[in-house]
DNA sequence: AACCTGACTTCGG
DNA sequence: TCCGAAGCCAGGT
């Protein structure tokens, strides 16, 4: 665990790590889960400089509206292809049922 | 310290 | 429902 983060990084980093298979969390569900409602871009921004790098399982997040924020041709089809195979349904126009798939924690 | 980045979100039209 | 603009944040340079 790195130190020059804020406690706010670092529990992001928890609770992207704590996500469940099968199941998907938004940019601006962890970032207010983290304590800090606004910050969903530095949540993305988290998972584009780091994800591989701290082994997250970042194909677990996506967007508010249930897309896959990802373009396409940079990870996007791979973000797709491990939630199905993981069990999460894409909609006709590529969107997921956050009701039924959204991670919520107690 | 200023400025850029980035896989966001919300609000108006 | 589809844009564009405006907010917001923290890490990296």
């Amino acid at each position: 665990m790195e130190m020059g983060l804020t406690d706010f990084t670092r529990r992001v980093l928890e609770l992207i790590r704590a996500i469940p298979r099968g199941r998907v969390a938004t940019y601006g569900q962890l970032a207010e889960m983290a304590g800090n409602p606004l910050a969903a871009r530095q949540v993305a921004r988290l998972l584009h400089s780091s994800s591989e790098r701290r082994g997250l399982p970042w194909h677990r997040v996506v967007s508010g509206r249930g897309e896959i924020s990802l373009p396409p041709g940079r990870g996007g089809e791979e973000q797709r292809a491990m939630l199905e195979a993981e069990g999460v349904a894409f909609d006709e126009r590529g969107r997921l049922d956050l009701w039924r798939f959204r991670w919520t924690p107690a």
